[in-house]
DNA sequence: CTTAGACGCCGCCAGA
DNA sequence: TCTCTGGCGGCGTCTA
């Protein structure tokens, strides 16, 4: 594993009962190296608490240098799904780990019931945050403290982030490539794993078909290829529903059905995206790409940008501009 | 930042 | 009876 000096250190938390999964999908985004697509790319470790080496769910032994120590050092910190015992009494080790972590500044990230731990370690308290939904009800009685919203795919709440089960993990994954990186870096990624590129934060937990996207039974996907090819052109519900020659009403339940979010939502989040390819590989002007992705005008532009990335389109190219040079992630 | 008018979302309900 | 459709209206969001 390369060990690039200046790298951002990501660590997972492996504990025993691990699920495979949960621990499968940090080490497939942030373990493999990728810095061919840009360099640094991420230092990954593998961390573990006691005994020496863990036992996953399914048996496969975790044999890593690394400990809490090593966590503790870390710039993100992971935190998998673990076994269901460990989340609701997780050891003290662990819990101070987590907590001089991020005292230090790493940030927090959950994926499925980690969040128990985060909740444990007080890293949630007052704070917004998600988890399985099938554990929302027993999370929220554990954790009043924590604003839990059990119908979302994560939440980023800047230094600590959450999410719902397994292939959310997936999304906030990316999520966390498209902050450091940019959309570019992520989405070739997301190509390279062959999965949809990005699915937004606060989309339903609840898909009806949830991956992969639509296909001929609701006869969405092409509309939505068609739709990404013209996000230039103003775009209704309505144009979009005659498209596919449903009514409205119609068109907008099954949208959501197939999507869990509305047309307008994904339109803003596809113009987003698009504006922030064009933010990292050109150099026109915000006006411009306000036109080029639909917003019509740069004040309409900024007022969705902002939403969805927390940042100015102009801080964004300021830190994404000329993909494959290092990053500052601590400028985002 | 405020604002007016357009547009979108969704519960409701009747009809197929 | 059950499920799906699509029109309506109120209210929230978006746009200029």
């Amino acid at each position: 594993m390369p060990t690039n000096a200046g790298a951002h250190r990501i660590a997972v938390l492996v504990t025993d009962g691990l699920f495979d999964f949960e621990l499968a999908v940090p080490t497939e985004v942030f373990g493999i190296d990728r810095s061919d697509i840009v360099a640094p790319w991420y230092d990954f470790r593998l961390c573990a608490t006691g005994p020496p080496r863990p036992r996953t769910h399914a048996g496969l032994i975790v044999d890593t240098p690394y400990g809490l120590d090593d966590l503790v050092d870390a710039d993100t910190v992971v935190v998998p799904a673990c076994d269901r015992a460990f989340g609701i009494a997780p050891s003290p080790d662990v819990l101070d780990a987590l907590r001089e972590a991020h005292r230090r500044g790493a940030r927090i990230a959950s994926i499925c019931t980690g969040a128990y731990l985060l909740a444990a370690a007080g890293l949630l308290d007052g704070r917004p945050a998600t988890t399985h939904w099938m554990n929302a009800v027993d999370f929220a009685h554990r954790y009043p403290e924590v604003r839990l919203d059990p119908d979302v795919l994560y939440v980023d709440d800047g230094d600590v982030l959450t999410s719902a089960g397994t292939s959310a993990g997936i999304d906030l994954c990316l999520h966390i490539v498209r902050r450091d990186f940019g959309a570019a870096v992520a989405n070739t990624i997301a190509r390279r794993m062959v999965i949809p590129a990005h699915r937004e934060g606060g989309q339903s937990q609840y898909v009806e078909l949830p991956l992969p996207p639509p296909r001929a039974d609701t006869g969405l996907a092409p509309l939505l290829d068609w739709a990404v090819a013209h996000l230039d052109e103003p775009l209704t519900v309505a144009d979009l529903a005659r498209r596919v020659h449903q009514s409205p009403r119609t068109f907008a339940r099954r949208f959501r059905d197939a999507t869990g979010t509305t047309p307008l939502h994904w339109l803003l989040q596809q113009r987003v995206r698009l504006a922030q390819q064009l933010l990292e590989s050109t150099d026109e002007p915000v006006e411009r790409i306000a036109e080029r992705t639909g917003f019509g005008t740069a004040a309409n532009l900024r007022v969705h940008f902002a939403r969805v990335t927390s940042v100015s389109p102009k801080t964004y190219r300021h830190v994404f501009s000329r993909r494959g040079q290092g990053v500052d992630s601590s400028d985002v």
